[in-house]
Formats: structure tokens, C-alpha cells, sequence
RNA sequence: GCACCCAUAGCUCAGCUGGAUAGAGUGUCGCCCUCCGAAGGCGAAGGUCGAAGGUUCGAAUCCUUCUGGGUGCGCCA
């Protein structure tokens, strides 16, 4: 469409109606907001009315004229200051149901990513438990923004970041020893600084399986890194589970602890110094909440101020190893060598102050500018059962794992409903309203236009009808005419571009209310269909109507499985 | 103290690269539903887009300041 617009704004320059030299690129085609301003809009001869120094309902009336001439503009009209509105030719929308039905899954794919990678890191929780709610929202955010940059056309690698080194995984080992000590019948204490969660029982019990009761009584340092070996392998076992129940399947796990043991934090240090990045320094105690026992000390230091951070960042601590941050160095510095165009960190909002130092990383290793780099936030998750709030507390024995949810409600309500927010909004997790089977539920909703569709299909072949997808769309679609009709096929004809738009932003909630708004449509059509039965999709002994009218409803389930296939949720065939 | 995120209808939230009279659901009110597709349908009311400035043909959207809420702030990961 807006290289129509152009072409008529081009014919008028050398027509000598408008100057030469303009510049087009602000010159938008897009359909209005109002359906009632027509199909599509634009602001062309208001941006172009001061560089070409002419009245904008000037240039408006000569370009109405000249877009008149092509055919598939029934009507251009000028409007308000100087919007062109235009009404397009209705076989113009009946071709878009036939796009969709040729495409298939693929219509509104874009290619914006065509030949680019990217790499989506997400949930990278520690290994030293099972995953809960909280880590439920990024784990399906992060995978539907994978879902969606790879519907746009990237070579997308979802990878885990699995914190294997440090402190936390120590404790870990010595909580699997008191497990382990307690399944050689010694009591069970809960020491201070320890795990105390009960998930280490069985992890316990193995251990006694394995070694017998030859580790009791022995110093730490007989146990220590095979404990910790052996307990951190069952907790990612458990991890990789409990992703797979969610259907999130991540392709790369990468190791923190084999960056300290391949040496890649000293080499990514080494060229940070060279560029004159790294120094020794003593840094200035956080100002307001000062902590207890602070003294400044000599530390290696990272230049994050030199791109965009509010303070300095250690690597090394004054013990002389590394700070997490190290890793987190060598980490991104090594994403960006493998290549990627795109990179992309999902963190919990309670990460938020990481943004800045990672964004300064990445800004200094990519030398050449050529990865984009961006960090999406997910707010907290808020559960709610019976429409009263619940917390989450170890303690209280109220720890909502991320399987409680799944065994539930499913991972593909749980999915939705994680995408029916935006991401950097906190987000209301009711569990019998998610599970509720009403028009309130938008789980519940989107699914059932495409149930109602299947269910068409299902009776139409009943009836005789033949509606396999080549059929239907050589359909004689001309028989779609009504406004109803030709409404929900305008909405079909917004699927690329919102995907476009989802995909630029890595916004895939877009895709769920956009889902949301084209299951409106098809039930609106659909209850329209109850006053007038010329609607209805299946007309008796008429199966040329019975198959444009099938046609239209097949499109919409194509869009809703296309949909929800990039939001990584199963389209129902039916309801129960 | 500083940084980041948020503030849109009574409530829960959408709102694209700045575009026309700011949308949806829910709630409220009114009407319809004996049967033909009601796990309903149609319609109405409801807004100073937190406040004040600025940028421009044009701002919920961009910039500045302020108010209110959330999160975070060296040797934990």
C-alpha cells in the first residue's frame, strides 16, 4: 500500500504538481485507528506540506485524484487537516483470506530477521532448587520471544545460564549433607545459612545409596565437590524437567564454572585492559544505606561509567577472586563472539540493577556496533486462589514450585496467562479464574473460536462439504461481502503487520491480545449468525457460499494456531 | 541519597515509527432471550491519559521538573 502512495507522490513530482528533493520517509500508509476513516490512511501531504511549501489540502486533492485511478482504491478522500483516507476495493480483503489460507502458518511470518541470529537467554536460575512461580514468567516470556523472533525470521538460540560456581553451590553440598546425615539416621538439623527445603530428602537418600555412611563424621573437604557435583546434577535434572513440562526447550547450557576453569575471564580481562578498561581502584561507599562494616579496599575495577553507568564495577574481590560479575564479563564478551545480532537477557525485575553494567559490557566488548543488545524485565507474579492473595514462604511451607503450577493448570494456560501482560508489568496469577471456562478467561476465549472452528470443519464434512485448505481457498471468496464478514477479514489482514511490530518491540504479549481481539471478531461474526442465518458459516444446499464463508472461519484458526504456536501454546480442537 | 520500572474509565488492563472523537474486558444502568447456534446478545453512561512546563502542523506516546507506588544499590550468587 505505501508503495502505492509513493509511486503517486513520485508521478506528481515529475508532473511538477510537488518540488523535487522531497523526503518521503516520514510518510506513513497505515489503517486508521477509526475503522470509520476508511482502510487506510495517510499523513502524507501534512509532512510533506511545509518542505514543499504548499497548503497540505492541496497536495491532498491532487494525490486523492491519483490514487483514485488505480483499482484497487474504491474511494481516497481527504479529511480533517490533510489525511487521505482510502477505502479499499473488497476484493482487496477477500484476497487477504486467501493469503492466509495458501500461507498457512507462515502468512504474517516476516523476514525481518532473514540471515540474522539471535540468542534469547532466559530463566538461568541457580541450580540449587526447583524452580517456582517467580521463575515461571520469564521462562515463558523468554520462549515466546524466542517464538517470536523466530517466526520473524531469526536464527534463534534459547540458552540457560547455569550458575555452577560460587558460594551458593557450596551450600548446596552442605544441605545435601545434612540430608545425607539424616538418611544415615542421624537427626536432621537446620543449620543456619543452609537450604532447608525438603527436595533435598531423596537427593540425601541417594547419597547414603551411594556412599554408605563412609562421608559421616569426615571433614568437609573429603565431601565437599563430590557432593556438590553430584546434588547440582540432580537439580539441573530437575530444572531440564520441570522446563520441559512448560514445553521450554533450551538448546544451550552454558556452564559458569567452565569459565573459570577454561581461563576465559582472565583472557576476557586481558583485552579489557588493553583497551584501558580495567584498573585497581578503591570505590566510594554506596551513599543513603551505608553497610555495616564498610572499609574501602584496593579492587580490580571495570570502567562501566565509560558507557552509561552510574559507578565502576569490581571483578575482582580484595581477596583476589572473582566477583559474579566476572563471569558475567567473560560471559557476554563470548555471546558476542559467537556471532549473534541479536542478544537479548530476560531477568526478574529484582535484577533491574543490572541492566546499566551489562548494557556497559556489551557496550565496550562489541567493538564493531554490531550487536543489538537488549534486556527485558519481568515484573513479579502475584497468586491469587479464591480471589485471596497467597504468599510464597519457605518457612511457612507455602513454596509454590513451577510444577505446582504446571500439574494445575497445564503449561498451556499457565503460558497464556503469563502473556496476557505486558512484561514490565506485574501480573495477577488467579488459579480459578485461569481455569475458569467463560468468556472472562481469555485463555479460554481464544481457544474456543478455534474450537468453534474445527467444530465447522468437522460439521461441513458432514455435510458433504469438501474443506481441505486448497479448496477453500480457491473458493469464490466474492461471496463474502457483508460488513461482518469483510470486518474479520480486515483483522486477519493485521496479523504481519502486528508481528512486525511484536518482533521489533520483543513484545509478545502483543501477539496474545492481538489473539484475544481476533477471537472477538470470529465470535462476534459467529453470534450474528444467530439473528441472521445468511452469517452462518455452513448454508444448506449452497456449498460454493458454505465454502467462502468456511474459508473465512478457516483463516482465523490458521492466524489463532500461527499465534499461538509463536506464544508456544497447543490450539485446542475442541472444548471440554 | 542515587538509579531503573510503573501511573490511562469505579476495577483489571491494551494503545505501533508522535496522527483524527484515547480503546477492550469487567462492574453499573436499560433492553432482548418459549423455538431455529444463549458456557448469551444489543445499547448507554463512564476520561484533565498522576501534575506542570517544553518540542511541533499534531503528544497518552518524545524532553525537563515535580508527586505517588515498586525494585535495586562493593568483598552474595
Amino acid at each position: 500500500m505505501r508503495a502505492l502512495v509513493i509511486e503517486a507522490l513520485t508521478a506528481m513530482q515529475s508532473e511538477g504538481v510537488l518540488p523535487e528533493g522531497l523526503d518521503f520517509k516520514n510518510v506513513a500508509v497505515e489503517p486508521p485507528r477509526d475503522a470509520l476513516h476508511g482502510d487506510m490512511a495517510t499523513n502524507a501531504a501534512m509532512v510533506l506540506a511545509k518542505p514543499a511549501k504548499m497548503k497540505p489540502r492541496d497536495i491532498a486533492d491532487v494525490l486523492a485524484a491519483k490514487l483514485m485511478d488505480d483499482v484497487r482504491v474504491e474511494v481516497a478522500e481527504v479529511a480533517g487537516p490533510g489525511f487521505l483516507n482510502m477505502r479499499l476495493a473488497a476484493n482487496l480483503w477477500q484476497g487477504v483470506v486467501k493469503a492466509a489460507l495458501v500461507g498457512g502458518v507462515d502468512f504474517g511470518r516476516s523476514d525481518m530477521g532473514a540471515g540474522k541470529s539471535a540468542n534469547v537467554e532466559y530463566v538461568s536460575a541457580n541450580p540449587t532448587g526447583p524452580l517456582h512461580v517467580g521463575h515461571c514468567r520469564g521462562a515463558v516470556f523468554g520462549d515466546a520471544l524466542a517464538g517470536l523472533l523466530a517466526y520473524c525470521g531469526y536464527d534463534v538460540t534459547r540458552e540457560y545460564w547455569v550458575n555452577d560456581a560460587g558460594g551458593q553451590v557450596d551450600v548446596l553440598a552442605r544441605s545435601a549433607y545434612e540430608r545425607y546425615r539424616e538418611a544415615n539416621g542421624l537427626e536432621f538439623e537446620v543449620k543456619e545459612g543452609l537450604y532447608p527445603g525438603d527436595y533435598l530428602v531423596p537427593v540425601g537418600e541417594a547419597l547414603k545409596e551411594k556412599f554408605g555412611d563412609s562421608f559421616i563424621d569426615k571433614p568437609e573437604s573429603d565431601w565437599l565437590v563430590t557432593f556438590r557435583d553430584i546434588t547440582m546434577e540432580e537439580m539441573l535434572r530437575q530444572i531440564r524437567e520441570d522446563l520441559e513440562a512448560l514445553n521450554v526447550n533450551m538448546q544451550v547450557w552454558t556452564s559458569e564454572r567452565s569459565y573459570y576453569e577454561s581461563g576465559k575471564i582472565e583472557k576476557t580481562l586481558e583485552e579489557l585492559r588493553e583497551m584501558g578498561l580495567v584498573y585497581r581502584g578503591v570505590l566510594e561507599p554506596p551513599k543513603g544505606k551505608e553497610p555495616d562494616g564498610w572499609e574501602p579496599r584496593e579492587q580490580t575495577l571495570f570502567k562501566a561509567t565509560e558507557y552509561g553507568d552510574d559507578v565502576d564495577r569490581p571483578v575482582q574481590k580484595s581477596d583476589g577472586g572473582w566477583t559474579y560479575f566476572a563471569p558475567d564479563l567473560a560471559y557476554h564478551y563470548d555471546k558476542v563472539k559467537r556471532g549473534f545480532d541479536v542478544i537479548i537477557d530476560v531477568f526478574g525485575a529484582d535484577h533491574g540493577g543490572y541492566v546499566k553494567r551489562m548494557k556497559a559490557i556489551v557496550a565496550a566488548l562489541d567493538t564493531e556496533k554490531r550487536v543489538h543488545f537488549d534486556i527485558k524485565l519481568t515484573q513479579l507474579v502475584k497468586l491469587f486462589k479464591n480471589g485471596e492473595p497467597f504468599k510464597m514462604s519457605k518457612r511457612a511451607g507455602t513454596f509454590i514450585t513451577l510444577r505446582d503450577v504446571i500439574e494445575q493448570v497445564g503449561p498451556d494456560v499457565t503460558r497464556f496467562v503469563m502473556l496476557t501482560r505486558r512484561n514490565d508489568a506485574p501480573l495477577d496469577f488467579d488459579f480459578d479464574k485461569v481455569l475458569e471456562q467463560s468468556k472472562d478467561n481469555p485463555v479460554f476465549y481464544v481457544q474456543y473460536a478455534h474450537a468453534r472452528v474445527c467444530s465447522v470443519l468437522r460439521k461441513a464434512t458432514d455435510a458433504g462439504i469438501v474443506v481441505d485448505d486448497a479448496t477453500l481457498a480457491a473458493a469464490d471468496l466474492t461471496k463474502l461481502g457483508s460488513d461482518a464478514e469483510i470486518t474479520v477479514a480486515k483483522k486477519i489482514a493485521e496479523w504481519p503487520r502486528l508481528v512486525e511490530i511484536a518482533g521489533r518491540t520483543n513484545e509478545p504479549h502483543r501477539v496474545a491480545f492481538y489473539l484475544y481481539e481476533l477471537a472477538s471478531e470470529l465470535h462476534s461474526l459467529w453470534n450474528k449468525g444467530n439473528d441472521d442465518t445468511s452469517l452462518r458459516f455452513i448454508q444448506e444446499d449452497d456449498a460454493e457460499t458454505s465454502q467462502a464463508k468456511i474459508a473465512l472461519a478457516r483463516s482465523v484458526a490458521v492466524v489463532i494456531s500461527a499465534g499461538l504456536g509463536i506464544l508456544g501454546v497447543t490450539p485446542a480442537q475442541e472444548m471440554r
